[in-house]
This record gives structure tokens, sequence and C-alpha cells, in this order.
DNA sequence: CCAAAAGTGTTTAAAATACACCCATGC
DNA sequence: GCATGGGTGTATTTTAAACACTTTTGG
């Protein structure tokens, strides 16, 4: 199939494969020389960014689209994905773009189900920045990180869901552990520390956090120190994945 | 119309009113004689209740579809609702209960945009008990309050739901003020600690849940005491309603 | 040898918890 | 008059926050 095929039949025939009315956004959080990104799409022949998206396949579990998204724009699989909202105000339509999407693709249609309005639901994910491949869908020519903190505006309610998603995910910090998926395997306390100061938008304590985090029992301090840096070496630690897990699952009681 | 019509009607030309695949699941929470109640209704010809429910008007809101389904159970308008959670296993689907319930009103139909499944956006709320007036929608011959603690199996995964609702509540009660809409105008401090240990389902001292909750400012107390009880008469208090609604948007941070 | 970052404990303040006595009312 | 529930304050424990000096390394 052609390109200009696939668009066709998406735009003619995704209603018998997906469930119309219906779509997923992911914000897919990324950490990376202290700071935090988050991966955004630029739609072809649109001026704005946009979150990646997608839609549910008819026979699928929400949470399965939401994981094939993410594997799509990253190539990332089995990253804890967190739903945190579904936003359903009637203007949410992207009409306006595919109109101009297919005509300067050279489509002509008069009707689709992607010119209706779509309830989302949202889905956010902490991926390791160095993993993720990132991957334009369909509709995009691009696909690249952007730092949380100089985001452009961009489509429909889109930086209002990703606003929604940040608030939801700092609340988030104290009740789970974070950072597994986000940073390398081995890491350091002053780096995750930074990844949670970066998170809450705000400077910690340095020993107070170290006794918080090491706490919760989830990291396991290596006998080795981090290589190749500046003053003093660093102690290296990775996570305590059983640990982690069950803190996941049943909490963790702290707060930064 | 008769019902038969209505309901005919609704089978073959809702989705010409409603967005396909999409529904909205209310837990409307209220409080009556010390105990946490829910409102459920009950599918005719079913065996099991079911939460009120209902579905999104194609240039509806979903937060306006939600109240709205609020206001056909229970007469109630302007209720906070809170959104909590969305579902959608693919397995959600009335269509069995649907086929059944059509075989008993004698109506005759192959397919329907009813037997599909659906996705289901939940939002619960907290409404004042002696105010509502149950009334069963036009799938259900009844609708009744049931004590939290004593849930029958409910239709689907209903029962999950509901437990997804109360500890989303039980979480929002740390950083958000409850009682007003759930308690009577005027009440006592006995009875919102009542409620608070109803939700949390644990004791509270007396003495310092009421020094927490005077501490966040949204309670006014009276020059008055309650009337016709026995023992020493409790005060009255009412809400302080321009700090409540500020507490709703920015929270009031204290645990219990 | 010095600047820059990491390792480590203690002191202080704030918050949560535990706890006991007096008061008013209905029976 | 007594049993029952409501009103009120303080002492204790726990938790969070503030804080400084020593160590290591690269330049």
């Amino acid at each position: 199939m052609t390109f200009e095929e696939k668009l066709r039949s998406l735009f003619t025939l995704g209603n018998q494969k997906y469930l119309e009315h219906l779509s997923i956004d992911c914000i897919i959080f990324g950490f990376h020389d202290n700071e935090l990104k988050v991966l955004l799409v630029k739609p072809r022949y649109a001026d704005e960014w946009a979150l990646p998206g997608g839609f549910v396949i008819k026979n699928e579990p929400i949470e399965d689209a939401a994981a094939r998204v993410l594997k799509e724009r990253t190539g990332l699989e089995d990253i804890y994905l967190q739903q945190f909202h579904t936003f359903g105000n009637p203007d949410r339509s992207t009409k306006k773009l595919n109109t101009l999407f297919l005509k300067n693709t050279g489509i002509k249609l008069n009707a689709s189900w992607m010119f209706d309005r779509f309830v989302s639901i949202g889905y956010y994910a902490l991926v390791e920045y160095t993993k993720a491949t990132p991957q334009p869908d369909i509709f995009s020519d691009k696909c690249e990180w952007f730092r949380v903190s100089t985001i452009p505006k961009l489509i429909l309610d889109h930086n209002q869901i990703l606003k929604k998603a940040l608030s939801h995910l700092q609340l988030q910090l104290n009740y789970y552990p974070i950072g597994y998926n986000l940073l390398p395997e081995k890491f350091t306390m002053p780096e995750i520390q930074k990844l949670y100061e970066t998170i809450l938008n705000r400077k910690l304590d340095r020993r107070n956090f170290q006794r918080k985090i090491n706490g919760t029992g989830i990291l396991k301090r290596l006998n080795e120190t981090k290589q190749g840096v500046a003053h003093k070496a660093p102690y290296l630690y990775i996570f305590d994945l059983a640990k982690y897990r069950k803190a996941l699952q049943s909490g963790l009681g702290f707060d930064l």
C-alpha cells in the first residue's frame, strides 16, 4: 500500500477497525541533561505540535491502546503507563487539521469519522530518554523531545492535557516510586535527586532526600562509583525491582 | 410515545443522538444513619444491580453528561462531580442484559449500537441523602440506596468501579473538602466526623479531628445547638462557602 | 592547592497522636 | 442521679526541615 492509499483507507475505513469518537493521548516523559522532556509530534502542514496519540482498536483494552501508541512512537515496551484523565469537550475535533492535511496530500473526501469530535483518554509514561527512538506517526513529519519548561502552543487542548499530566505526576511522586524506565540502569544519588527536583520544579535538600529515598528500600547501592567525572565520584545505585514493583502497588507514603 | 416506542427508538436510533461506544457511570454517594450509601439501579429482568449510567450526547461535554445522569437519578443539580477513571476493557458490553431485556419487552432486534462494547467514564458525586429522590431509568424498575458496606454483586465490572471510586474518594479526602452537598445545611461536629470516619472506614480522635477541620477554616460555628437530642447538645456548624470553594480549587493539605 | 561536588549526623521545629476531665441533657 | 455523648487542652511521639564539615578528584 502506498502512503496515500494507507491514508485514504484510514480516513474512510478506519472506523471499521477503531472505536469512533475515542482516542488516546500519551504524554511521554523523558529525563535528559537534568531536564524533564516530553515527546511531541509535528502533524504535517500544521503550525503547532501535538501530543502523540492513537485510536482504540475495537476489541482492544484501552491500556493496550496506550501501550501501542507508546511503542509506535518510541519502540519501547513494558513501560508503566498511568491513566490520569479523560478529556471530552465537544470542540475536541481535528477536522480543520485533517481537512488541511487531506488538501495538501491531494485526497478528496467529503466526510470521515476522523472529522468528528473525539473524547480522549490521557496516559502518561516515564521512559529512558536514551532508549527511545522517536518515530513520527502517519500524520506527522517529525517526532522530537521538548523541554517541559519550554513547550510551544500545541493543538487543541494539548497544553492543558500536558499540564494536567504533570500535576498528576507531581502528586503521584509522593505515593509511588518513579525512576525505573526513566533513569539508566545504574545511576547516582544526585541524578535521581535531580529527577525529583525537575519533576517537582524545586530544590530538595540532599541529605533529607537521601534519607527518605533510602528509607523506601527501593534502591540498592553498588560497590562502584561513577567513573570519568570531575570531583568526588558518586556511588552508583540500581533499583531493587522486587521492592520497586511492590511499592508501585501498595504505595510508599513519603512526602518531598 | 409509549414506553415500548421509546425503547425501540433508543435501541435503533440512539446512536444518532449519542456517541457510540461511550458511556458514563456515576457513583452517587449519600450519607445517612451514620453510614455511607451509594445509589444503585436495578435493570429490569436482570439478577444484579448496577451503577446509574448514561450516554454522552454528540455535542455535549462529558462533565455535562455526568451531571445529567446525576440529575435524572436524583433530581439534584449543581453538585460537584469528580471524574476518577475511565474503564475500557473490551468485554464491557451489556449485550446479554440488553438481549434479555428486549426479549422480555417483546421487542425484536438483530442489531443495535447498544450491543457493542462500551468505554465508560467514571464520576462520583457526594449528595445529601434526604434531598435526593431516587428515580429509575428507562431500563430499570428500581433505584435505591445501598450501604457501601454491603453491596451485592453488580453487573459487569461495576463492583470494581465502585471500589476504585471509594479509594479515590478516600485519597481525595486529604486534599479537598467534602461534606457540602452531603450533609444537611446545619450539622454538628460529631456528624461531620462520622462522615469522615465512614468514608475512611476507621475511627478518628474527636479532639484531633476537630482541631484539624477547624484549622482549614471551611467551617463556621453557629451560636446554636442541636435541639431534641439526648445528652449534651452539640453546636451547629455551617460551611463557609467562599473558603470551601477556594479549598476545592487549591486543596487544603491535611491528613486524617 | 584549590574549586567543586559527594558523603555523612545532629539539632530544631512542626505535625500527628495519645490521652482525661468537666459539662449538659434525657431518662 | 447517672449514663451518655459533647466540649475542651496538654504532653508525647513522630516526622520533616534546617544545617556544616570532611572527603575526593580534576585542573
